[in-house]
DNA sequence: TCGTTGCTTCGGTGAAAACCGAAGTATCGC
DNA sequence: GCGATACTTCGGTTTTCACCGAAGCAACGA
């Protein structure tokens, strides 16, 4: 059949552990140089440059040429999504593995899915707004009210705005450490940027980590209260 | 890392072709024997066991054994999502392919998704309900009406009983063949199943084609109007 | 212009795995 | 018990592909 040989087409570039490797690494949403990737990957260059060559090819990641760098990024929200799910079906289906999650608990404790906050700060925090009644819980699925969007827009987020644009505004994400889900879609996006602008939380470089102040932890804790 | 090293686990095991097809051959979410899948996947019985026994390791498949038929199936839901979005990633980045959603016309016409109608008809009635205001659109989400629930009460669904189950009433589902959603979640199985009890349409056998009778074809287009 | 850096292409090696035929095990009907 | 059916295990072959070192190409800096 056509559709199944097209499927393989896609798992199978997803399944060699130095690709997958490389996918997850850009899983923070940022582009990465070949070199960075093929560091991340654990393989020479060579090596990595043939693997990258089949993710684009393959359409899963794009590329952008940039002096003598190439710079690779996941080709949209669609493909960040299949890993996504990905590692939630490796987490809840080990074959005996006993490790669920990932190790590190900085990664437990915030990190970046594409680019909106996911982990234990990403799921309290969409609890809180479900709780305080900002957003509104639909079977599976979020949308904003009312006072939701005044308190966004008092805490500098302007719904409005991100209405016009194509992408959806509210997502849920089933976070794949925690099991429960986060707020995705253009406003988890735009949270994830507005906690960098007030400097609560900032990027580890190189890693999906999201390393909040202790400050900026206890005032997004207190956020929306 | 150990995450990375588990997606590539479950990616590879979708990623051969042979294993492929019997997964898209099980997403109509019955229960297959290891003969049928064989067959399905166009390999000798010894081949397509080793593939259903390296499968069910991983943690895609369940196997039940019933007198010397052993039938397998999928996991759950959570497979079928992946391989559904798997689907759509591979018609929405063809690396030169033209074809997008299968060849054959009846299977873009009304099939199966895991439990629920997919397709044109799948994605008609999916936009039927939206109109009639039966169910409403949040975001990117749905959720039932007031109005809704009276109207599915009179076609024989009971929307109360359906939200005492743990799965979540309504999902979208991107629909690969015609890149619009359809209906998931527990109301669009029951939907289907409905359209069973109702002989308005019935599973071609040993596929994923839902076949309408041409009353029953006319009376879902005339439904909720 | 020339060396350095970042990345790709080429060529050859080694290991993983997909595949089938043949033989083995379990269950059914008689 | 006996043959038939459904499936698995075993053994051996063939293909695929991940990998690296060496060489080639392109862009930057002096």
């Amino acid at each position: 059949m056509t559709s199944s040989a097209d499927i393989s087409r896609i798992a199978s570039l997803m399944g060699d552990p130095a690709r997958a490797n490389m996918l997850t690494e850009l899983m923070s949403g940022e582009a990465r140089t070949a070199g960075e990737l093929a560091k991340a990957a654990g393989v020479t260059a060579p090596t990595a440059s043939g693997h990258l060559a089949r993710l684009t090819e393959g359409g899963l990641l794009f590329v952008e040429k940039q002096g003598r760098h190439r710079y690779y990024r996941l080709a949209g929200p669609g493909v960040a999504s299949v890993i996504e799910q990905l590692m939630g079906l490796a987490a809840s289906s080990p074959p005996v593995g006993v490790r669920i999650g990932p190790k590190d608990p900085q990664l437990r404790r915030a990190r970046i899915c594409y680019d909106h906050l996911a982990g234990e700060l990403g799921v309290a925090l969409f609890n809180r707004l479900v709780d305080c009644k900002l957003i509104e819980l639909y079977a599976d699925s979020v949308a904003v009210t009312p006072k939701g969007q005044r308190e966004f827009s008092k805490f500098g987020i302007d719904i409005q705005a991100l209405e016009l644009a194509k992408r959806p505004l509210c997502k849920t994400c089933l976070d794949w450490s925690e099991r429960r889900p986060h707020l995705a879609g253009s406003l988890g996006a735009r949270l994830l940027t507005r906690l960098y602008e007030l400097k609560w939380a900032r990027r580890l470089d190189g890693t999906r980590i999201v390393k909040f102040t202790p400050k900026g932890e206890m005032q997004l804790t207190a956020l929306f209260r």
